[in-house]
RNA sequence: GGAGGGGUGCCAGAGUGGUUGAAUGGAGCGGUCUUGAAAACCGCCGUACUCGUAAGGGUACCGGGGGUUCGAAUCCCUCCCCCUCCGCCA
């Protein structure tokens, strides 16, 4: 969520980012009340502060006195401060009234769009960052997609997946599985080249996780909620590996902080099924590699350019045509300030498949995380966090076999090779 | 799952109802001394909110929440977590 501070001194600047993801003037209201409900709040807070101090100096005295065997006074000390309990009580509950009633108003408001983000509504106002100038793959008439391809040589199976499990949930087998697993270990090993540390974190999170990451509370029904434990079931390694920051202040030194992380991911989506969603393009779990940063806000968008570059280049050793997109306000995620798309051609589909959003959050997430260093100075500031897909895999996986098939099998991109042990799919 | 013990500041570790935001030691930072270093000595060394131009002040926080009391790190309830023993088990 927004700072207040930042709210306070850069309002200007806050009700034109707000414009940029399409807030008309009625939405723009709640910036003005998101001050109001804070001074009343502070008024509240001073006020009950006074009461406290007032009462706390009284209590001490009453100790002293006792000591000194004024009995009488501090009889009379204590019915005093008795009497002063009500109005205390009274300005607790309407500061934890008004405390809460901000705290709802922050969250509702999404993050302020970078300066270089365009203007638009819809997924068509987002500009081509970085277009395919190559030629696509020139498939025959009878190529097939990759559902298709799937039947073809048994790689993956989705009726399985409906008998063990439900609608979704794809089985990966043969040469499909050992494609699945050479990718993530291709992009995992990528990723530790480029600096990455590598976790394994816990698929399942907390309440606490689950809110400082900012699915909580508002994307509730996008995850799947273990209710006896009261655990998620995590949509991204960017939940347990973002958290791994939660509360801590970190030394100046230690920045930025890169780690990656390969887990499935798990997705209700409820109510997105049709036509174009058909065979791996959407699924309710996959696999994915991220790739995280906690930074320095002086540094983070040159980070952000470099996340841009690694993803850039995993498309490129796998020889997949690809485009990056720089969202549009409207088409921006709640918590990001600035947001590039890619997405990679799949030929026999004849669309592009989005297969990675690299964010900057700037402080949006940290502010709710908690995630802070000491600077030089020695005074603690909020982190800038950042998060990419590097990459995830079902689609990947959806464009690499209908983009590769030749008459004599699947070919296996080279850089692939030693991990999956064969040229081609047969 | 059963029985017992415990959760205090960056770490270790006191504190069991009053002037304790918290002894003491260590680490860290600054200084004195020294050719330099070490040792010794002196000082500083939590977070959040808030009032104030500032100096400085106020409030909250000793695992989380609630309660008792004029007053709680300290007493009570409850939840979470850790350790030891037993049981079960990949």
């Amino acid at each position: 969520m927004l700072q207040l501070k930042v709210i306070r001194e850069e309002k200007k600047r806050i009700l034109n980012g707000l414009r940029k993801r399409n807030w008309n003037a009625a939405q723009l209201k709640v910036i003005d009340q998101i001050l109001k409900t804070d001074d009343q709040r502070k008024a509240c807070q001073k006020e009950l502060d006074d009461t406290l101090a007032e009462s706390n100096r009284l209590s001490k005295e009453i100790g002293q006195l006792m000591a000194q065997g004024k009995k009488d006074q501090a009889e009379q000390q204590r019915a005093q401060v008795l009497a002063m309990k009500e109005s205390i009580k009274t300005l607790e509950d309407r500061q934890r009234t008004l405390a809460t009633e901000l705290d709802n108003l922050l969250l509702s408001v999404p993050n302020c769009p970078h300066s270089s983000v365009p203007k638009g509504k819809t997924p068509d106002d987002n500009k081509v960052y970085k277009a395919w100038t190559k030629p696509f793959p020139e498939l025959p008439e009878d190529a097939l997609a990759h559902w298709d391809l799937a039947k073809k040589y048994n790689l993956f199976d989705l009726e399985l997946g409906v008998k063990l499990t439900g609608a979704g949930f794809p089985v990966y087998r043969g040469q499909g599985a050992r494609l699945q697993r050479a990718l993530i270990q291709f992009f995992l090993d990528e990723a530790v080249k480029a600096g990455y540390e590598e976790i394994i974190p816990p698929h399942l999170v907390n309440e606490d996780s689950a809110r400082g990451t900012g699915q909580l509370p508002d994307k509730e029904g996008q995850m799947y909620h273990c209710t006896v434990d009261n655990l998620y079931l995590i949509p991204t390694a960017e939940v347990p590996v973002t958290n791994i920051v939660r509360d801590d202040i970190i030394p100046e030194k230690n920045l930025p902080i890169k780690m990656t992380a390969y887990t499935p991911c798990f997705r209700r989506e409820a109510g997105a099924w049709g036509a174009h969603v058909r065979g791996l393009n959407r699924v309710h779990q996959f696999d994915k590699v991220e790739i995280v940063h906690i930074e320095h806000p002086d540094r983070s968008y040159k980070a952000h350019q470099d996340m841009l570059r690694h993803v850039s280049r995993l498309m490129a050793k796998l020889e997949l045509p690809y485009r990056i997109l720089l969202l549009c306000g409207g088409d921006m995620g709640f918590a990001s300030a600035k947001t590039f798309d890619f997405e990679v051609w799949s030929a026999a589909q004849k669309r592009w498949l989005e297969v990675s959003s690299v964010s900057n959050f700037e402080t949006f997430q940290s502010n709710r995380l908690k995630s802070r260093f000491r600077d030089a100075e020695g005074k603690i500031q909020l982190t800038h966090t950042l998060n990419g897909s590097a990459l995830a895999l079902a689609r990947i996986v959806a464009a690499l076999l209908e983009n590769n098939q030749t008459p004599e099998g699947i070919r296996i991109p080279k850089a692939l090779w030693k991990y999956t042990g064969f040229k081609m799919i047969k």
